[in-house]
DNA sequence: TTATAATGGTCAT
DNA sequence: TGACCCTTATAAT
């Protein structure tokens, strides 16, 4: 389930379970072999997220940078591991426990120039506290590009992802079509603090929840949201249901290879 | 048993 | 814009 507050959530449980040992490190699925033979005996020394991207530093130049892509997943759990399951492309181990990585879009090892590079073509992250919102805010405010799409680029907003895109725009009540440019600095400026103040909760909870407390289940009387992605949402695969504040139909189309949703009512078209 | 979809990104056209 | 990559869970057959 990998938007931003995922990978955010890995680092810190990567960092409490192999942070200051020494790790063993094998690809059981064999498509990361050399690079887990040059991980295996190494001494984790940094754990921390940009955006989606795991990057994992070892008392050596070499960084280890995960990218889950759409269905990678890392699954940490204490104790001795088991016989793998699946394709696992690395397990990390330690006297605490251990960490499978399976399905993901970028697992490899990089040197300090090809980090700085990563680093430098990603946007701020609204769960960094070093995340320079005003950068974003300069890159959406020249961009005739829609506003869905903007908040899609990781480049302009690290870390933000399908979900978190579709759920913010309907909050502030923003037609996700809306050309970058034609947004207020007042509405930037609560698409930003929102995304923010919904991706800590995320982090905390491990769920995507952006439901307020007006228009919960409990408040409507309605059964508890049963999805996948395991958390309470306006629009985010809602297509055809009606909407929580409005009840006008969620509407859905493929923007730029991805699905949107929104609510036509409560997002107007300016 | 096979098909499809999915919270992402890269590359080519 | 479309093809493709990675893996798994669920739906359809």
């Amino acid at each position: 389930m990998p938007e931003g507050h995922t990978v955010h959530r890995l680092a810190a449980a990567h960092g409490r379970m192999f942070g200051g040992v020494a790790v063993g490190a094998s690809s059981p699925q064999g498509r990361f072999a050399d690079g887990a033979r040059r991980l295996d005996g190494r001494v984790l020394t940094t754990a921390e997220a940009h955006g989606k991207h795991l990057l994992l530093g070892f008392d050596d130049d070499q960084m280890l940078h995960v990218h889950l892509g759409i269905y990678g997943t890392s699954t940490l759990a204490a104790g001795p591991p088991p016989a793998p399951t699946g394709a696992v492309r690395l397990r990390l181990t330690a006297p605490a426990g251990y960490a499978d990585l399976r399905g993901p879009s970028a697992c490899e090892l990089l040197g300090p120039g090809e980090v700085k590079a990563l680093r430098d073509r990603l946007g701020p992250d609204p769960l960094r506290a070093d995340a320079d919102p005003e950068l974003a805010r300069r890159r959406v405010g020249r961009s005739r590009t829609t506003i869905a799409a903007l908040l899609m680029d990781q480049a302009v907003v690290a870390g933000p992802g399908n979900i978190y895109r579709a759920e913010v725009l309907f909050r502030a009540g923003i037609d996700p079509m809306l050309p970058g440019r034609d947004l207020t600095d007042e509405q930037w400026a609560i698409l930003w603090a929102d995304l923010a103040a919904l991706m800590a909760d995320g982090v905390r909870t491990g769920r995507i929840d952006t439901v307020r407390p007006a228009h919960t289940p409990e408040a409507m009387g309605r059964p508890p949201r049963v999805d996948d992605h395991g958390g309470e949402v306006y629009v985010y695969r809602r297509a055809g249901l009606p909407c929580l504040v409005c009840a006008t139909e969620v509407r859905s189309t493929t923007l730029a290879g991805r699905n949107l949703f929104w609510c036509p009512t409560c997002q107007p078209t300016r």
